[in-house]
DNA sequence: CGAGCGATTTGCGCTGGCGCAAACGCCGCA
DNA sequence: TGCGGCGTTTGCGCCAGCGCAAATCGCTCG
């Protein structure tokens, strides 16, 4: 096995969907690998295409949205190194449910339908670690249908943030900064509001110093004063 | 096999999660299985409760909410027979995400978790089967998401219905009636919006003509008119 | 250097729909 | 028969936040 093997052998054993594996079933699942590199700002896939296929990340950050058929956008969420992405629909009706684009430079991961299907089948832990992973997503799902239900704009981008900085931050020297690019727009289409009143919002807090946003990446300095705004229980 | 057996299997075969299986794999799903009566009106689990038992209903009609910390409820879906519910924590953290009503008198089959994966083990089938229906779950909610952050109320509403009559509908004397019960508190926590403003719309649209209720039972006249405020796309 | 584009900020007016409050109809129970 | 509880209807006032429009900033490219 030549070095690079190795390499890529150590970056799939770090996805969640291979996640306790033994090194002779990641050597099986290494090579029905696809692997891809694709540059910042490309599209990975768009809604409605197909045949699907099972994308894992290796490096990098994408962003999931659907348009709906007036042009509202809504993201559906953010993907960072070794998450599972595009791949419910190889188990419903074969097409993707939502469009890829590419935040950052990466590198992406795939199978094709029968290919997962025979590697489920030959190494049964992918098949819990896909149920994990998708119960797991369906559960945030259903908290942001709540958040959505129940809340105004401004605690739903404080939720939002919050949400973001565990998920997607790394402490730098003046707070956490957001690994991916957050456009004002991008966090309308999380939150579910318009791009204006979301700036005004972020406008707001920058103000406030709560946090700054340079050339689109978001640092936050004050995480407790964003905290008290998403559990603000009043009206 | 006594008669009993003969029908419980049967009522086991009509299930979605053991669709496809042999008889033989049925015989050892019943064996497993703990089967339960639940009246109208009394609750099957609440959030929070464990440990997590996978659930699927044989007949009767199930709401499943949650509740914020604050008082808000949302309604996140209703369970017809056949459906898998109360599940999905057993892939993540074993604990009831949700609370579970009895709409009507109600027949109720469930599993433990280990029975369930020694299940799913024997028979595979039961695993992919998992998998498409909350992959189909995922779907759905992430459309609910998007109508929340895109649509203004009546609309919301317009495809609430909707969804219920092909969902919960059958064919009566003026209309189609929804099988289960419906107060305007439930469509307003299923819409995001507030009870006022769901029996407003709903009053106006009984009054249009498009649709009827009595006794909390809702029976939609006008299918079509329903289906143009659904699908306008002015602001 | 100037043009053009994408992202953001900000002011202004309007309205959907929320909060409050009151009243009504229906039912079961004492 | 009257009472209390639950679900529903409806009027009224108000404000969060949307739609529109314009201006600014920074960047790239010809």
């Amino acid at each position: 096995m030549g070095m690079m093997d190795a390499r890529t052998n150590d970056s799939l054993a770090a996805l969640q969907l291979l996640k306790g594996l033994p090194p002779d079933a990641l050597e099986d699942v290494r090579a029905a690998a696809r692997i891809r590199r694709v540059p910042r700002n490309a599209r990975l896939f768009n809604q409605g295409d197909g045949p699907v296929r099972a994308h894992a990340l290796i490096d990098g950050y994408i962003r999931i949205s659907q348009s709906g058929s007036d042009g509202a956008q809504v993201v559906m969420r953010f993907i960072r190194p070794g998450d599972l992405f595009g791949s419910v629909a190889l188990f419903t009706d074969g097409r993707y449910p939502a469009d890829a684009d590419a935040l950052t430079d990466l590198t992406e991961v795939s199978w094709s339908e029968t290919d997962l299907a025979q590697l489920m089948d030959r190494h049964h832990r992918i098949a819990t670690n896909f149920i994990g992973i998708i119960g797991r997503r369906l559960e945030e799902v259903q908290n942001r249908v709540r958040e959505l239900a129940t809340q105004r704009v401004e605690q739903r981008i404080a939720h939002t943030m919050l949400r973001l900085v565990r998920h997607g931050g790394h402490p730098t020297a003046d707070g956490i900064t957001i690994a991916f690019p957050l456009r004002r727009k991008d966090i309308a289409d999380i939150c579910g509001t318009t791009l204006h009143s979301a700036s005004r919002t972020i406008t707001r807090w920058e103000k406030a110093g709560w946090l700054t946003t340079r050339d689109q990446r978001v640092t936050v300095c004050n995480l407790s004063e964003i905290e008290l705004v998403a559990e603000a229980d009043q009206p």
